[in-house]
DNA sequence: ATTAAATACGACTAATATTATCGTATATAA
DNA sequence: TTATATACGATAATATTAGTCGTATTTAAT
């Protein structure tokens, strides 16, 4: 419960590892995996993602790989995990509205505050803040 | 994703539930499993759950049921998550150490810190906030 | 041109966690 | 004695997450 995933985990490890180098410098998903023990296809895919994003920039070939594109203080931790994990939500009622039987919920007002807090306290913090 | 269980969702929903009756007063199982929608067995093992932590109160037989037990203001919504769910943490290594290769991960301490925020955010929110 | 090393990406499989059900035992008021 | 409720371990079904496979594309180096 409130977890975060793999995924999640393997972006902020790769961009940690980019952000220690000059930030010209390239890095491969197999520098990563090896370096970090990761599943290699996982974190390409992970590694894709944020450069579909912007987050990230690929150059492709040889000797090609990643480097940070953006900058990290910029992005709260709440669109980083939206943008590799779709909506950030503790009940999908907060999105959907398919969450118990339609109208008989009586605590939907309740942990939508929550969840607002929980929101609120993401997008106070910077990918930066983790990955520095 | 940071998603919280039925369990907890299904708890939350008889406590408030509950909190709507005089205090003496029992609710059944049943009761709330039809008024809510919500399946039975599991409603019970949750009702079970938190009579075994003291959080409600059970009376047996016929005419039985569950009644509020504790002050709902005094329990935090931490604690009850991990009452109920057991430890709470966004990561496996805030309490085991079996998150990625031993020593290999670059991200241990600033995402312990998020997670420390996070068990703070829920730390000063009691379930009463929710169940009122 | 050819090769080799890298990214790109959809489809698939495996593993794990969550959710729900089943069966049976026990308690107790009527 | 019966009916209705809680108690609880075991199991099944489902959903989510994690990981793999196969193939295509890009491009520097030879
Ligand atoms: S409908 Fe979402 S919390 Fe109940
Ligand atoms: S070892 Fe837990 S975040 Fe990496």
């Amino acid at each position: 419960m409130l977890k975060i995933t793999r995924k999640v985990e393997y972006a902020l490890i790769a961009l940690r590892h980019m952000q220690l180098k000059q930030s010209e410098e390239l890095t491969s998903t197999k520098e990563i995996a090896t370096r970090y023990g990761v599943p290699q296809q996982l974190l390409a895919k992970t590694l894709q993602h944020m450069a579909r994003d912007g987050i990230i920039e690929a150059v492709q070939g040889p000797a090609g790989g990643y480097r940070v594109a953006t900058n990290l203080e910029q992005i709260s931790m709440k669109d980083f995990f939206e943008k590799l994990e779709g909506p950030l939500g503790m009940m999908d009622c907060y999105f959907d509205s398919d969450c118990i039987q339609f109208g008989s919920c009586n605590i939907r007002v309740p942990i939508q505050r929550i969840n607002d807090n929980m929101r609120n306290l993401f997008s106070q913090m910077s990918v930066q803040e983790v990955t520095q």
